[in-house]
DNA sequence: TAGTGGTCTAGACCACTCC
DNA sequence: GAGTGGTCTAGACCACTAA
């Protein structure tokens, strides 16, 4: 039993103590309650979570408050609700997540999944870069993953990855799937919440372009992308570099 | 005044006319009644509107019911709320919000808002592309302006739009801000809701080249952007090709 | 002081799923 | 039929703004 704010019955909304400057919504303690759970593996990905009027019994607010933090989390994509069944942690290895992260599309449109092949894997003391995008500490060691991916049975892109090591122990033993996030939050209970990518365009090099099948030089778009998880640590530094003569990346802005 | 649905007191949801299919709930009627107000300029930018009680006695529904509707709206920038003030339609030609659909980056990380210059202007019929993007028939006519655009004082950037001649009319004949979508809502009342952006990796024509100072062949990411209005026409294509040496293309994903 | 949006609660009924 | 989430309402109090 953990109560939140004030809680209690009848209206207002009540003040959590202190008197200055923090002032934080009941609904917004709730959801990071909730949050900090699903990041401490409270509630695995597929499992049901209590229901609202448990979750509301036992936080010692309202149903309504629960709701809105549950609501909050859900459009963060990290719970799903189903009606008539209950609210379930998310699991990002459906066929259709997997586009959450993935911006590359086919001129043709076909919404085939990528394949990938793993050409290196390697640990090693992290370079500069790495310990910059991963914010690592100078003795600190790193994973490094580089694959191939074809979309539509054509090979268009080759990626690097890099991982600290500390948070994925032995993962270098083990058979990587199509999806690494799903493996990261099954294998390593990290679930990726955000991930800032930045793109610009480059001319392939010799290397590059004998994997890819193109002309050195020839222009390809790069990807800089540092994944984080639920507590805003990053945790996945991914530079992929991109053929763009049948496939495109896709941006949708609001 | 003008009710939705059952309306009415009470407890119950209250089921729309009808018996087979359509069960829209409550809140989204209200949602898509105030979104058509906002697409026919009944409240124009910056403009206040009525109070959530106002509106709830006006539709029928609760206040509850108009403030999630409202919140909705907000979530999808096209109105702001200010506590102990009011209502409003959101305007998209301050400082902050120059950012809402322009993704370039300076390395450096200045906030610094792109300078334009108009290279040049002209109606014309649409070409083929033209009439793909934009959904025109046939007959149709474009006015087609250029520009070169720059960040931190570099130009990294030229840009090719084109608009529907119909939805602008007299536009050639005008003086062009920096920010164009500010002019489409005050002069055209037409709002950007969304954009569909397409990004690719391509070299640098002879032309493009000795616009931006660089070398022919050099890559260059091009962005290919189609915008939509609150009635989900498409009313504006943007080809933009960038240098990224000094520039990149930021994205977040969730 | 009045009016606005923001938070919180309590309770009703509906739609869906499963037993 | 029991239990879940989904929708809707009514009413309370708080925080902020402006007159």
């Amino acid at each position: 039993m953990e109560r939140l704010g004030t809680g209690g019955s009848g209206g207002g909304s009540g003040r959590e103590g202190g008197e200055g400057v923090g002032f934080r919504p009941l609904y917004r303690q709730v959801h990071d309650t909730l949050l900090r759970r699903l990041a401490e593996g409270v509630w695995q990905p597929g499992q049901i979570l209590p229901s609202e009027g448990e979750l509301a019994r036992e936080l010692g607010v309202s149903q309504g408050t629960v709701r809105k933090a549950l609501d909050a989390l859900t459009a963060d994509s990290l719970l799903v609700r189903r009606q008539g069944r209950g609210t379930f942690v998310a699991e990002h290895d459906d066929k259709q997540s997997v586009f959450r992260f993935f911006k590359l599309r086919s001129e043709a449109g076909g919404e085939a999944a990528p394949e990938s092949r793993v050409l290196a894997r390697a640990e090693a003391p992290a370079s500069v870069d790495e310990r910059d995008r991963l914010g690592l500490v100078r003795q600190a060691r790193v994973v490094r993953i580089e694959r191939l991916r074809a979309l539509d049975g054509r090979v268009c892109l080759i990626e690097a990855i890099a991982l600290p090591a500390s948070l994925f122990p032995g993962i270098a033993a083990l058979d990587l799937p199509n999806t690494l996030y799903s493996l990261y939050a099954n294998r390593f209970g990290l679930t990726i919440a955000v991930a800032r990518e930045r793109l610009r365009a480059v001319a392939l090099s010799a290397r590059e372009a004998g994997h890819l099948g193109a002309a050195p030089g020839s222009p390809a778009l790069e990807i800089d992308r540092v994944a984080f998880d639920l507590d805003e640590r990053p945790v996945e530094w991914r530079l992929s570099t991109c053929l763009t003569e049948h496939v495109h990346y896709q941006s949708i802005l609001r």
